[in-house]
DNA sequence: GTCTATAGTCTGATAGAC
DNA sequence: GTCTATCAGACTATAGAC
């Protein structure tokens, strides 16, 4: 049961208005149904669908981090670009505000498990890339892969917001390796890339 | 009416729970009353509550960094690391992640406003010492403030939030200019400070 | 697989006493 | 300024027909 169908219904709202401020009623809306039919797809009710909307959600960017950093060039940079690129056009929104704004309404075993999902899913995919580059000698100066990691989701989340909001109008490839930049080389540096 | 006690309470439970996860009577528990005694304070009810707790953070804000940034050195650097020294100060969790959450649910024309209202307490006083900077010649790479005031708040955030998970125990001051550091040397930078 | 009908609960809000 | 009592509406969820 609960078809990716209903499923991607279910994700657009959740996504889109937070798990309290989404009705049942929205998301059988989008599937032009009765919110009691859903009942059919997940006998678990709203909850069961939140979770699995989070689970697969999370899934899926971690398979789509690894791939993009596999597919991508040998440096830290490209890895980089690569995996700020597949974000960016991720579905619209990001997935680590949405389950913040779980974490702190639901009850407490719950939201730890959803953060360290969302650890395991967001940061340790480019933890690793970091580390990986470290270990060859490329990265140098900050020494917290886990302090990167956070920055580099938060600083790419940040800049969609910022992208979405309407005043930067731009290629979002252009974008990603400019986020990169800002990040690898800082903005005092004038140096060529690598 | 709406005494800065209650504010404070309603803004501690809206900040964690988001505007539709909380109750009012989440709020009067924390005061020590019943959610009837609440519309003493605020007639428009819990309405009224969000819309004065987001406006008067937004102002603390704004007023934050503009003082953070009068009161630091004459450099970039140093008026980043006081305002970034300042917002990891700031009450627990993020003002922006908080509005976000409303952005979506709200009615449109509110959810505007909250924006435009986040945009001009956030990004622009970052947005500002880093055109002065460019005007005085010091910040160069990245052409466009806003980018980069976005990426800073989101860095800020980010920061905090790792920082809040327990993976990176270090002290506040040392995280503001580790991450100021960040973003205006670059990972891949080895010069001292400017 | 979707529907109607409805139970049961929660919540925001109002009225009026103290 | 806070209370009790209460209403009206909205929401999740269930039962059972089609």
């Amino acid at each position: 049961m609960a078809s990716a169908h209903v499923l991607d219904a279910a994700e657009r709202v959740f996504l889109e208005r937070g798990y309290a401020g989404t009705r049942l009623r929205d998301i059988a809306d989008v599937l032009g149904i009765r919110p009691a039919s859903l009942y059919h797809h997940a006998p678990g009710g709203k909850r069961e669908l939140w979770d699995r909307v989070v689970a697969r959600a999370f899934d899926r960017h971690r398979d789509g981090l690894r791939t993009a950093a596999e597919q991508a060039g040998p440096t830290l940079r490209d890895e980089l670009v690569s995996m700020a690129s597949w974000l960016l056009a991720q579905p619209p929104v990001n997935v680590a505000a949405l389950a913040a704004s779980d974490i702190g309404a639901a009850p407490k075993d719950e939201a730890h498990e959803t953060a360290e999902r969302m650890y395991q899913s967001l940061m340790v995919p480019i933890a690793d890339v970091y580390r990986a580059a470290q270990e060859r000698g490329e990265a140098l100066s900050v020494p917290h892969p886990d302090l990167f990691s956070g920055v580099f989701v938060a600083a790419v989340n940040g800049l969609a917001a910022t992208e979405r909001a309407g005043s930067l109008p731009r290629a979002a490839n252009d974008l990603a390796a400019e986020v990169v930049s800002l990040l690898l080389d800082g903005v005092l540096s004038q140096r060529e890339g690598n």
